[in-house]
DNA sequence: ACAATAATATGAGATATCTCATATTTTGGG
DNA sequence: CCCAAAATATGAGATATCTCATATTATTGT
């Protein structure tokens, strides 16, 4: 399937290059290794267990982070946004496990060559000060995520999930993908959202839930937050 | 109680300065910044909520970072060990919701002052690369332990945990400190533990556990583990 | 436009895990 | 050495969550 990833060239390459400029996270002269990369939607980035040669940086859409594990289950990881960065662990390390990264919407990234640019990256404290700002968030994200996954019922993590990812009112992700993120069976999430509509917080509208009571939400959500919080 | 951090000084701090060195971590000389302190088993590095003013180095010890949500309910994190960063958020975002840090036993650590050398350590090549690593995989593990805890009942993470934290063939972890981190009650995991004991994995000895069919837990263990792997 | 596939839905029974109650043993501080 | 607190233990009932079975309704490729 899928795996016609386009790479622009001349006046559209020119035009991402100059409304998304990133030379400001570099002190060198980056643009002219950069490759300007569409895929579209369901189009895997990375696959699972190759390892990519260049690093990613995302300029417009989303994508998923995936990984396998022995007996065949699939777990997302993480959602991935506009400037996020992908196959850093790959710049940092000889040896690492890849990750398969699937896009789920047309998503366009600025593609680094590594084998033309490592040397350069790893020399660059502009770029390594950016760097380690991304991931010091990644990881306290992760860190976060993992204690509270642990630590608290599906009827919390999802009232916060619901809020996050709301469009207004109107929450609208897809159940399967949800289920996979956080981590619980189908057959439950169901269930979840049938109480929270029996208890008004949400109201049903066809395929999509309208927020109905996003203060009793807030209350489950807020259960998740540690102490003072600073938002992100 | 003990909040009587021991700073070495003269001749105790040189030794310690040299027999850890860590200036090739740093492109400058760090070495007059350097403060050595002890710290007691049980005393707080780092106070849940508080600013430190200090990057640390863990030279030797072990360590635990905790968080405390709003409802009481304390989590264990992470385990920090030696060649671990410790405020190194700190370091890197003006705003920043610390996390509590607690030494399981003695630990001695380098206590980097902020104030004259964030700069520094901000404008240094080697030292952003080494930290981009250490967060890297931090980052990486902690994805890997949300999905694994998300995605597995405790019987396979315990397994694992046993066999990661044995000495030996002697497993003699402290259950309440488990039970936190694996995010379980004190209960359940008594409950697995039993199992483990009926099926001839483990003897109970005493205070410890003798671990009798490792290929057993190896097999329950395995189960976390993804496509290929590659250790860490 | 049709067939195949993915997503949504719902029920029922099985497990994993939690909470609470209570008892015993170990440990640290005075 | 003694006490209070922490850690260990065990039982019983309540919940959260999973698995499997089975229908119905989108979506997608051709």
């Amino acid at each position: 399937m899928g795996w016609i990833m386009e790479t622009y060239k001349g006046k559209k390459r020119q035009n991402y290059l100059e409304k998304h400029s990133i030379s400001h996270l570099f002190s060198f002269l980056i643009e002219e290794f950069i490759e300007v990369r569409e895929y579209k939607r369901d189009e895997w980035i990375i696959h699972e267990g190759m390892r990519p040669d260049y690093l990613y940086y995302v300029i417009e859409g989303k994508a998923k982070i995936y990984v396998t594990y022995q007996n065949g289950k699939v777990s997302l990881i993480n959602f991935i946004n506009a400037h996020d960065y992908i196959g850093e662990m790959e710049l940092l390390h000889e040896v690492y496990y890849t990750k398969g990264i699937q896009a789920s919407a047309k998503t366009v990234c600025f593609a680094i060559p590594l084998y033309r640019c490592r040397d350069k990256l790893l020399e660059d404290t502009t770029f390594l000060r950016e760097l380690t700002r991304f991931l010091s968030v990644k990881a306290t994200r992760m860190a976060e995520k993992y204690s509270q996954g642990l630590s608290f019922p599906l009827e919390n993590r999802l009232a916060d999930f619901i809020l996050q990812t709301a469009d207004g009112d109107v929450y609208k992700e897809k159940h399967v993908t949800v289920c996979d993120f956080l981590g619980v069976s189908y057959r439950h999430l169901l269930h979840v959202l049938v109480q929270f509509c029996e208890k008004g917080y949400l109201q049903k509208k066809g395929r999509h839930y309208h927020i109905r009571q996003p203060d009793d939400l807030h209350r489950l959500a807020d259960v998740l937050k540690n102490g003072l919080d600073m938002g992100s």
